[in-house]
DNA sequence: CATCATTTGTAGGAATTTCCTACACGATTC
DNA sequence: GAATCGTGTAGGAAATTCCTACAAATGATG
């Protein structure tokens, strides 16, 4: 339903460290499509009729502009683009409302995890505004981990060993059960704890002193 | 001959977009183990002791210190300890000098990319110092560039529809060979290319305009 | 209390990916 | 002329991803 085509994305982010390893969050969907990115506001707005993004990710703060600034002259343009502004502190509501005004479809802020930024962006992919996350950037993790709870022994064991990349095989055969078996404890722990790679499990189990330690 | 052990990582980042997005990535290589994480310089002091990591990478500014300070108390304390700071901005050869007169092994800015990052990481880990790449910030992409112009007639076709997600399938039926030839050509275009993953070939496709575009 | 729904432990299949090896053929080199 | 290298081709093993299946336990509900 969500799937009406591939997401058209800008980036513009001033680092390169940061953009590259956005986008290489980012790409790992094969619903995006990257059709530009830029280090400078000015330069965005250059390219931006040649790209057509549907989605401009962008920071607020740049060496040349503000996003804001750079978001509102690109929206003048091409009013149905999805803008999506990083900035570097939480947001307060009275800026929420500066921005929304604008017609920024939503923030995220650099004290964010990045799987928020990922499903935002998912979010206004389509035009949707996404409001909801612009308070709580001191809570920790609170979905995951009462997620974890929710899990049942097997998948604890299973989730606390593939942390540690025990090989699924030997996962298997210290459970006395078979690898399939094991990949479907896997698939259950990935599912009831909404992450889709191993980094962000392992992240995760680290995180919380579940296990990590051999 | 590099295997001797895992890394065991701590990382300090002031900004948690940044950090997961850095250790998303290094946790894909699975010979690195986090073994603990701050935002401030104070926080990571605290925690060294208990963590024994083999590696810091830490940012040069923090809230509370500057990355050199802390690493310098750390190791201080730690002397075997490799540390690999972060720079907002290139490092001039004078302050490398300092720097390394400290007892750090190597910097990387924020304005390289990411597998500089991890490279240098790797580097390292045993305790080597490196400083083959505070020098060349601006030149964007010439090693993989030129990697580029060494791949044959088949692996540039295989590249660019792999660039555009066009699945195995697809590719193997356009070409008319196996899927097993195609993923041989996968392979040995990473190897070329130095890549690892999917959304490193894609971003390096895209960027270089090598057949992206629909 | 008996039945219906959900969770948990178990497993298999299909398509893909990753990593490695193999091999023939043409070109280069010594 | 023989050894080597790059290229096009392909296969195997293990792992991953995404789905489906199913029986036993657990819990909820009429």
């Amino acid at each position: 339903m969500s799937e009406l085509r591939r997401v058209r994305l800008y980036v513009t982010v001033g680092q390169r460290l940061l953009r590259d390893s956005l986008l290489f969050q980012i790409l790992l969907h094969d619903d995006v499509e990257l059709v530009g990115e830029s280090e400078t506001g000015v330069d965005t707005l250059n390219r931006l009729n040649l790209a057509r993004p549907g989605v401009l990710l962008i920071e607020e703060n740049l060496r040349d502009n503000d996003g804001l600034t750079i978001a509102e002259s690109a929206l003048s343009v091409h009013p149905s683009l999805s803008v999506l502004l990083i900035s570097d502190t939480p947001v307060s509501s009275a800026r929420m409302a500066i921005y929304l005004e604008a017609g920024i479809k939503a923030v995220v802020s650099k004290d964010q995890p990045i799987q928020e930024l990922i499903k935002t962006l998912f979010y206004i992919r389509n035009g949707q505004v996404y409001v909801g996350n612009w308070q709580q950037p001191p809570a920790s993790a609170p979905a995951a981990l009462e997620a974890y709870q929710g899990l049942s022994g097997r998948e604890r064991e299973v989730a606390q060993l593939m942390a540690r990349r025990v090989p699924v095989r030997e996962i298997a055969g210290q459970l006395g059960v078979s690898c399939k078996t094991v990949h479907s404890y896997k698939d259950r722990i990935f599912v009831k704890l909404g992450f889709e790679r191993l980094p962000e499990l392992i992240l995760f189990m680290q995180r919380h002193h579940h296990g990590a330690a051999a």
